[in-house]
DNA sequence: GTTAATAAGTTCTGTACTCAAACATATTGG
DNA sequence: CCAATATGTTTGAGTACAGAACTTATTAAC
């Protein structure tokens, strides 16, 4: 036994515990940024979980909350339920009043939203139109609406920028929507539009991708760092893929079109060119039509599904979710993710025959990652395109929170 | 005219180019491992470009090279080549002397090669088997092979580890193949089992997606941060996909199963449980028989299929091209990478009519992703699999050459 | 050939970030 | 009330890096 003598300098535990933070899509965030971050989407978070999250010393971690409180970013309250021994830990909560707005057209609609930091979504106003809009005329209707929020805005929120999700192809960096087929929109320069239009800082990105960021942010696979998302809407489907907790754009913003793989040889013919794609063979109009349904309420839809015994609707069902399954299979064997999150219609086709779907999957991918991957009906519903466009224009905050208040 | 005043404050250019420097499948390296790392991968680059790449203050910069090569893991020389107007910037080379050992089994063989920091193969043995090695077996063989070369290593080498690649599935951490279907191997503990064996560290990867990382690296797509690598062999097809410059591995390292994307509804069953796949569809043997070849030597299977006018041969090159076609239409809209890189009998495909796929690739993809990406027959031939594995060796010491020097 | 112009290496100093140690504080369980 | 425990707080030190000022090696111009 060693005694009186001189213990061995202290081991110092360095390395934060691997794994216990995603990376995330933008660049590697500074360290406020990651403390802001993380604040921002777990709600609120004790100095001590920050303190073990980020891996930093609790003597820095104090330094950063108390420099991101200065800045209004972010508040401490009194720990609230249950205390542990020890000294009671503070809870940070992210200060919703610094909000984003979200702006969402559709082809029927142009939705637009105030969104808090923290996820929690204060407006949402939709605005129907006659036709599809253009470019210009979404972009005026998203401008009016911001306009007659300015003055509430201006008095209870700081807005740090605009987010736009749209259904088309983005390319990255300029916010200009190539192709928006169902929009019939091409090379649209969204971003300097609203940009010129609310004087905001704008970000545009494809609504598939950035509803897969919002479902692993704050909704179905919470923390979950690689996983497939799909959406099924009337005009088709659209996916997103977050790969180790970065969600995938490809060279040029494109990547994410699962809706066009080939699920059958002898398929019809797609408007993408090829024939046979999962969004021709899967499709909500036929169920709806089987049912007697005319809403794409797809919570309805659900319903209706597992109530019916109509044997032409199960059929359907079945052709459809074995379809489907194929497409899922082989993104599986691809990407090996841990979840695979079902929204819009294909979540109402999942709920009426789970473990079908579930079986399907496993026969048509490899044992081992299609032992592994689970299947989720999406979580976020109806404010998912808000909190996702939204996450869009908090990205530049969340990342560097000193230069971006600084810069504005 | 602003005349004898105050000149305003220099505009300080802060950022980095954007871009310019490849992120990496490993952590966020340290600033001395991303010199260490970009020296690697170029082989030699000026101290004004590493300043440059790096977006680091040129004093910093010499400060970090100092430490580097003080280390010696690097050195400077005086520069080649035509000089610009300027002080010339002397050039920075890795010490090739730094070496990493590559292992590989195979169905008939153990390759074991020796791979310099800069990525020059100095030694490759290729130690051929009776049977299918065990796990057990290819361990000794490779360990007995490393004993024999053990003089000359410690006398002239530093040898940082060893990188096993694995033609199976691999699980990322700690380097237990899970299961590789052509070895017959299951839950073999392979990095422990070669641990042990040599003394040295070691890491194990799927043998596909060290292609991939090595033709980003030092192949056909240097620099090409989203590409797909699909290698076409006597067992199957295997591949690798790069993201954002980082490979992907999805949850535990299965990722990259494009031999089992779905090419043809009413296909034959694979020994994976599905049908259809790419892998039973598009083999090498039939190629081989149809043109009397019987080693499966991919260079000679090329010039055979260019030469050949059997119509019996070009209608299987034309269906085979067909699902392959299909395939990579389908990666490409899912992940809308730069380039596709096409090794073994796949390159041999490829070669026999380039554009007949690429048509097919564009058909059966949508059309920006479509007309964005290119095809390119691999570069590394031979080596490809040595460089590869030597990679996962040098992985630790590229991202933190401090640390991994102090650690040994 | 000397002299600018240019691009880069070198030296020095300041600052921001972070950690560790010592200390202070708030809680639970005896 | 006291020990044990977990945490916040204060202080001092170390490190990485940037920026300014200076030096050096080259080409281009006269």
């Amino acid at each position: 036994m060693r005694e009186n003598g001189v213990m061995p300098i202290a081991e110092t535990p360095k390395n934060p515990e691997p794994g216990t933070e995603l990376a995330r899509s933008g660049s590697p965030a500074s360290s406020p940024g990651r403390i802001l971050t993380l604040v921002h989407r777990h709600g609120s978070l004790s100095r001590a979980q920050l303190t073990r999250l980020t891996g930093l010393n609790r003597s820095t971690v104090g330094v950063l909350i108390a420099a991101l409180a200065a800045q209004g970013l972010l508040y401490e309250a009194a720990p609230e339920g249950e205390a542990q021994v020890g000294r009671p830990s503070p809870e940070v909560h992210p200060n919703p009043a610094v909000a984003a707005l979200a702006v969402n057209p559709e082809i029927d609609a142009v939705t637009i939203g105030l969104v808090g930091l923290g996820g929690r979504v204060f407006k949402k106003i939709r605005y129907p139109t006659q036709r599809i809009p253009t470019a210009a005329e979404a972009v005026n209707i998203a401008a009016a609406v911001i306009a007659g929020m300015r003055g509430e805005l201006d008095a209870q929120y700081r807005v740090v920028g605009v987010g736009v999700a749209v259904p088309g192809l983005v390319t990255g960096v300029d916010g200009v929507v190539r192709h928006a087929p169902h929009l019939d929109w091409h090379n649209e320069p969204v971003a300097d539009m609203m940009a010129a239009a609310t004087g905001y800082r704008v970000r545009v990105a494809n609504d598939a991708s950035l509803a897969a960021e919002a479902e692993m942010t704050f909704g179905a696979a919470t923390g979950i760092a690689n996983l497939i998302y799909l959406n099924g809407g009337a005009s088709g489907i659209g996916g997103g893929i977050v790969a180790d907790g970065r969600l995938l754009t490809g060279v040029s913003g494109y990547a994410g079109e699962i809706g066009h793989t080939l699920v059958r040889s002898d398929g019809i013919s797609c408007h993408c060119g090829a024939f046979g794609c999962l969004e021709t063979e899967v499709r909500q109009a036929p169920l709806l039509a089987a049912l007697k349904l005319d809403a794409g309420d797809p919570a309805a839809l659900a319903r209706a599904l597992r109530a019916t015994e109509d044997p032409a609707v199960t059929a359907e069902v079945d052709r459809q979710i074995a379809h489907l399954a194929t497409a899922i299979g082989n993104v599986v064997n691809v990407f090996n993710p841990e979840a695979v999150v079902l929204d819009g219609f294909l979540a109402a086709l999942y709920s009426a025959a789970p473990e079908q779907l579930l079986a399907a999957v496993s026969a048509r991918s490899m044992r081992e990652p299609g032992a592994q991957v689970t299947i989720h009906p999406a979580a976020l519903g109806a404010d998912l395109m808000m909190v996702g466009a939204a996450e869009l224009a908090f990205a530049a905050l969340l990342a560097d929170p000193a230069g971006f208040m600084e810069a504005r």
